[in-house]
DNA sequence: CGTCTTTACCCACACGTTTCCGCGAAGAGC
DNA sequence: GCTCTTCGCGGAAACGTGTGGGTAAAGACG
């Protein structure tokens, strides 16, 4: 057995009550017992039991952050910079994927229930309001590209469509007038509302949308896509795929049969991915800002768990869509610097990379 | 505050202790106190609380990773092998980063202390053992790329000089005889082990290293080794950098120059991340098992904990490092496979792509 | 010196579980 | 019918903390 604040307390000659408060630094206790504390406490090398404490205080200075798998091209920008936040405030993450089904998300809020102190939860399902209703909330939690928020929980999610629009404006100055759109699964939101975005941008702006291709995110959709675009005898002038991976994989198979980019055909795509760059051509695409999202998300839930039993006043539920940035490269603009060249960190608006 | 399990003691007419065992499994209770337990806890939506039963148990189901940083090409994917496990396990993670500084290492301890039943800490720094040595080890720990077992707890290090050593001997195949190093941080032992590999398979093959740039894992790193090489009046036939970043970096460099890639410089990296596979040419580069390192140290964690308290019987306290997978692109080899086509998931040794 | 306030500390309970021990009842063996 | 085991369950003691209430000592003030 671990040693334990009675431990420190005979050996200091106190009550655990004056090791508990000299260890948590807490006032009302001085210079001579206070110094017999620390000594023991060193001696000993005592380290409080996280779990006696949660269960005495109800925190746990934990949060759990919840992914719907561990693919997805957020999921390592995200989580550094949740950590970041997390070490900023003395917090620890508990990280766990869904496996791609909502349905787990029950299981796992029961498995960490009590060891957790608040949740961030990414569900970018069309119907994941809906479904998420039925959960009781124990914790505070906050929504990450959610349809929309749930009771408490705001949802914060990035401008996907507005994204979407700035690929649709881009290509519109760039003169092109038939577009493409690959789509992404049919059940997530952020594609849903990419799509849409797009759609209503190119109807603005005169251009023609020929075409929805069904896809499901892969590099491999992007490839059947790119593949039949390659072969039609009408090819559109530019095509926006709902995100990278797709994007990559339409590159590679016009690339195959042959179609120039982006002189005969211009591609972009969403999520700046770190393959982006290095495509031939390097992609053009849309980069949205999930380390913001990260931060905002961490910043409510804190804020939430302090406010917790205070008064209960209703924070905004439903926040702005955070803005992205469109990131010019060579798969669209043949104007576009050379391969080689590299995008910095943009800080606003379109950037030329 | 939450339901607890009084409640449903209360409400199905039972003992805590009846409710703790129905809800547990454990037999020792029949049909009519059962049932009513079950439709109580049902109806109250009762979930256990995991801080109590920590408390209780002395047992967490979660087990902590600790990573050196967030970023690492490791990361995404030993994050993704190992929650996979977890989930198998019913277990849950912890993940953190020690910021790059292994001094963060003690207070992360303290911080999760009691919070879990065990510790992957992947410690690839040349002094880690001596390091951690200092450490006391309160759960069962692994070690992940580290110079050497501590204590109990075991290293499990992929064969970071096997494969530099396949490097090498692709070099040599190649006909290659002059070639030059790009060495990762001085501290990092991962980087260490490669240039140590390297070096040996090349003195006996008969290849002379003419250089070791020092490098420091970054692509700005590789550029600068890049620029210099091709400014240089004689020019190494083939350049191994201890990993990808700097091997991208260095492709980029030489691209700019003017200096053809395989043909004049061939240029192979470490890590085989992403990117690799879309560089200009194709990287040639070595695949670490890391979904089979986060596989092995989890499964040694577990047997450790359910081993806890019973007879203690050192396991082999250094295992075998595991092998890598040699991936040979166009960066190397004027014969291989043009540039779109893919690696698929290669078995064993090497392979083309 | 007596009273009142402040300071510094201790006692003991609470947090929500698990689990050891024990007890009554029921069944088995004679 | 009596003892002996087995079974099903309850009582209560942990697990390691934090903290509110209480209390003695010390100091201030008359």
């Amino acid at each position: 057995m671990a040693i334990s604040i009675r431990d420190v307390a005979k050996l200091a000659g106190v009550s655990t009550a004056t090791v508990s408060r000299v260890i948590n630094g807490s006032d009302g206790v001085t210079g001579a017992a206070r110094e017999a504390v620390l000594r023991a406490a060193r001696e000993l090398k005592y380290v409080p039991h996280a779990a006696a404490r949660a269960l005495s205080t109800g925190r746990t200075r934990t949060i759990a952050v919840l992914l719907p798998d561990m693919h997805g091209a957020f999921f390592s920008e995200l989580i550094r910079e949740l950590d970041q936040c997390a070490h900023a405030h003395g917090q620890s993450l508990l990280v766990a994927s869904l496996h791609g089904r909502l349905t787990e998300a029950p299981k796992v809020f029961a498995l960490i229930h009590g060891q957790v102190d608040g949740v961030i939860l990414m569900a970018p399902f069309v119907d994941a309001d809906r479904r998420l209703a039925q959960l009781p909330f124990t914790v505070p939690t906050v929504l990450l590209n959610a349809p929309d928020s749930v009771g408490d929980a705001p949802a914060i999610t990035i401008d996907n469509a507005g994204g979407a629009a700035q690929v649709a404006q881009h290509f519109a100055q760039l003169g092109y007038k038939e577009v493409v759109h690959i789509a992404g699964p049919a059940d997530n939101f952020d594609a849903a509302e990419r799509a849409r975005g797009f759609h209503a941008a190119a109807r603005r702006l005169g251009m023609t949308v020929q075409r929805d291709i069904k896809g499901n995110y892969s590099e491999e959709a992007g490839r059947e896509a790119g593949t039949y675009l390659a072969g039609r005898g009408r090819r559109p002038r530019a095509v926006f795929a709902a995100n990278d991976n797709m994007a990559v994989g339409c590159l590679e198979a016009l690339a195959a049969a042959g179609v120039a980019v982006p002189d005969e055909v211009a591609v972009a795509g969403f999520d700046d991915i770190p393959i982006a760059r290095f495509t031939t051509p390097p992609l053009t695409t849309v980069r949205p800002p999930v380390a913001q999202q990260g931060l905002e998300a961490f910043e409510w839930l804190v804020a939430a768990i302090n406010r917790k039993g205070r008064t209960r006043i209703r924070p905004s539920p439903r926040t702005q869509p955070l803005p992205t940035t469109l990131i010019v490269r060579g798969s669209t603009d043949p104007a576009a610097v050379p391969p080689n060249a590299r995008a910095g960190v943009p800080k606003v608006g379109a950037v030329r990379a």
